[in-house]
DNA sequence: AAAACTATCTTGTCTTAGACAAATCTTTTA
DNA sequence: TAAAAGATTTGTCTAAGACAAGATAGTTTT
């Protein structure tokens, strides 16, 4: 059942453009897709599922010319590598354990008992340890197997809608601040980064910590987010990258950033997109570094 | 000031593709966008505005032959016409006060006085009330304002955030479900549908009538919904259109949705682009028609 | 050796005009 | 009044070539 891909599909599948696509195609021999009778090309699930991985590798810095020829096997072998030193840690047995129970319940869809199971580990050793040894790398496990086919888009989608509530929910039952005058964070991705639970793990945080927060939600443009910044005036600016961004783009975007404003307002970063490398002068929170997928 | 924009700077800002408005180039005559040394188009702010007119009221339905040629003045009076039948229903006075009062604490981006007031508001007449005659016509007047650039984008976005932020505290705060099994309601937007706020005051209207609630979040691709439905199988998939959506599309989603899920599922539908015409055999929930920009 | 400057690739995106299918409007026929 | 047929409209696809910004490699200078 090897489905036929429109162009536009894989566009918006794998997020390469489809001129990037037909150059791909004219320089490098892939992909080369079948065609219709009005020649137009229709690609299959492996061109898309190749792609899909050219797009991961290109994203971690990557040239096209050194990727897009490569057989699947051998990017597999390559994607494996690089993602491997982020997701790999070594873990005890009970929190794989733990993991893997979790994990069963999401491909179950069964959102019942993953709600009920998260919210009683929150209560049992609070929010922040819980979003850095379990909701973090649930995440980047449940990545992984939506990358290799394992679990379907509505399961991640459902996965996430129940995280999004459990954290909500998890933010509301903590004690009212003590202190008068808490620090106000800001919270955004930028760009086209759409990943909303990095967002809210960032936001728990920082809501433990007794922070005021505002979070202006994904996807700002970055002069939208720099005049969202100077109008409030928050203490400290948090953003969250995903692995989806490429390093490069991350770094160039916070350099902007810093220069646009001011001084006293701290830059924070998390996201698992930071844990690759970073050398600024803003502040990489150390605690969610390894947070989000 | 009149800044230039590239062919992917107003593919981006207005949602048109490049293709097409280089068609629209060749075969109406309009834009005309100046050349730089290498030949490639650049657009002014006057014709980035006028496009974002013509990609409104293609959105509600006119074809580009119609509406593409037209001046700029003509423009603006047909999307006026257009939209006052839905934003502009007679208020009394002190509505009216109060709506202009927010506006102003959006223009100012006092956040603390937004959510104070609103949360006083939902204290004193109810969720559902504070929603359908304050939080949806304000939404109208933000977009509207933001159309016409008297508002900035970081604004709505700060604005979003708040009333996102009023919305779920408020929800938080409903007393618990006296029902031994109250309805499960599944709720999403379809496509590009970007609109959180509408789905969130659906979910605060559902949330006040004592159902329990699964939000999907926000662009959803039509078949993984129903994959997600059929999973989770809830009593009601709740689905929300705001103005963006072109009510041609809303309505062939909306058939496709209904022959793809069980017939015990109820469909219910709001969001304003709804309440420009629907006839189906899909709940219109009127308490929300109104919601949402 | 590290930093700075150049030169040489690489690579994504833009350009052109023509073709065509799907959607929509208009007219005719039952 | 409704359905069928015909005529438009309109968005998207195609092709190969051009080019600028970014990355890499090589050279010279501090």
């Amino acid at each position: 059942m090897t489905w036929i891909h429109t162009i536009s599909d894989i566009e918006r599948d794998t997020g390469i453009a489809k001129d990037r696509l037909r150059v791909w195609e004219r320089r490098y021999g892939f992909p080369e897709p079948q065609r219709d009778d009005t020649d137009e090309r229709l690609y299959d699930d492996a061109q898309l599922f190749r792609l899909r991985l050219i797009k991961r590798l290109l994203d971690l810095g990557e040239r096209a010319g050194r990727v897009v020829p490569l057989a699947v096997d051998e990017l597999q072998r390559r994607v494996d590598n690089a993602v491997r030193p982020l997701t790999g840690r070594v873990l005890d047995e009970a929190s794989d354990a733990l993991l893997n129970d979790l994990v069963v319940m999401i491909k179950a869809t069964d959102r019942k008992a993953l709600h009920g199971r998260l919210m009683h580990l929150i209560s049992e050793r609070g929010i922040s340890a819980v979003i850095e040894r379990v909701i973090a790398p649930l995440g980047a496990r449940v990545g992984e197997f939506w990358l290799s086919g394992q679990i379907a888009i509505y399961q991640e989608h459902l996965f996430t809608a129940v995280i999004r509530s459990v954290l909500i929910q998890a933010m509301e039952q903590l004690p009212l601040q003590s202190a008068a005058q808490p620090p106000l964070v800001l919270l955004a991705t930028l760009g086209n980064e759409r990943h909303e639970i990095g967002l809210l793990m960032a936001e728990s945080m920082f809501a433990q910590a007794g922070c005021d927060r505002l979070s202006l939600g994904t996807s700002m443009p970055l002069n939208e987010a720099v005049a969202a910044c100077l109008a409030v005036k928050p203490d400290i600016f948090a953003l969250s990258f995903s692995g989806q961004n490429a390093p490069r783009e991350v770094l160039s975007q916070l350099k902007q950033l810093r220069g646009m404003l001011p001084p006293a307002t701290e830059v924070w970063v998390g996201g698992s997109a930071v844990a690759l490398r970073l050398v600024t002068d803003i502040a990489v929170a150390r605690a969610f570094t390894s947070a989000s997928d």
